[in-house]
DNA sequence: TCAAGCATGTAACCAGTTACATGATTGC
DNA sequence: GCAATCATGTAACTGGTTACATGCTTGA
């Protein structure tokens, strides 16, 4: 389990009411840990109650009340421990491939316009993760040097990018599949 | 979900007990689903009373009888109806990009070891992947052209493949970034 | 005799998803 | 007047994980 470590990040990062966290979680720290506003304050309620968390509410003009949260030093604690924990290789789900080779039991022909629209979910990432990159990591001459935590989110989005174009030129090699498979058909 | 989807793709490939699922489980089809026996067994109850699987109590000698499933009817249609169905777009869990922004709130160094095993893993990982591929998927001049069930198990085992070595390249770009933070503190 | 492999399961728990619910303000 | 954004939640359900449990055979 990570989403309550995800969340310390988060809020390490910058401290925030749990509907920015939501927001937060729809980009940047979501590209990689997804979550729903629903899990997110459940997990917030817990986290606070654990102690790992400070609450205080903020009055705002003309918006509803929001309560900021902080991480407390027992939060800080978690984090730490967790971070020394071993990382257990993670445990693929990827529907994709198992949709690819049921394809052979139905009618291949069929996935093409799917994949086709999988892939411009992707391309549409790629893009959002490359602006990303350009408005947040500008070239170092031009910036100074950057630091500790800058490094780190730059690494993990350079990951996303990679990740992203992996995807897509696996995906070009499915498609370029099901096609020879459909015209041998 | 889709654990029901990819044990009818398993079973349709090659019919076999709970027990043979499971081991196939933690190869070939797990290499892009993960399912633990337990989770496997209480699912192939729930397909067999949904009648899309048949049970065949199979005796052997020296070892316990099994019970050797197929797909049924139904559960060939209920293949048909999923695979129809649009892609969703997966929602990532990447504990390890977590841990790597959490580490701008703890010590950047004492990552550098865990990120080494977990290379070591990935390493291992393709290299399984691409003896399978010399084992199951010889160079068309020696075999033939393959068939539809083939070609599909081969596109996806590329995606592995191409996945594992997009991950090695990417860690050592981690690798770099923390020893680089090392040095510099 | 002891570990490893074959074979199948139950029970309790935890995390994640889906659906529902409320109420304010701002801009079109 | 209506949609969008801000803001926070509850409840029911489903799926996945962990721990526990049994018993047989073969080969070192």
């Amino acid at each position: 389990m990570a989403l309550e470590h995800a969340i310390l990040v988060s809020l390490l990062e910058q401290p925030g009411s749990g509907y920015e966290l939501a927001r937060r979680f729809e980009r940047s720290i979501g590209y990689f840990w997804a979550a729903t506003h629903q899990q997110i304050y459940r997990v917030l309620k817990r986290m606070e109650s654990d102690g790992w968390i400070d609450a205080r509410a903020v009055a705002q003009q003309a918006r509803p009340d929001k309560k900021e949260y902080s991480v407390a030093a027992a939060g800080r604690d978690a984090l730490s421990r967790w971070l020394d924990e071993p990382i257990e290789p993670e445990s693929v789900r990827h529907e994709l491939a198992v949709k690819i080779r049921g394809a052979a039991f139905g009618d291949p022909a069929a996935l093409i316009r799917e994949v086709e629209r999988y892939r411009e979910a992707h391309t549409e990432r790629l893009t959002r993760y490359l602006a990303g990159e350009r408005r947040d990591f500008p070239p170092v001459e031009t910036a100074g040097a950057p630091d500790a935590g800058r490094e780190l989110q730059h690494v993990v989005l350079r990951g996303g990018i990679a990740y992203e174009r992996m995807t897509l030129a696996w995906l070009d090699d499915v498609l370029a599949t099901l096609h020879r498979l459909a015209s041998r058909a």
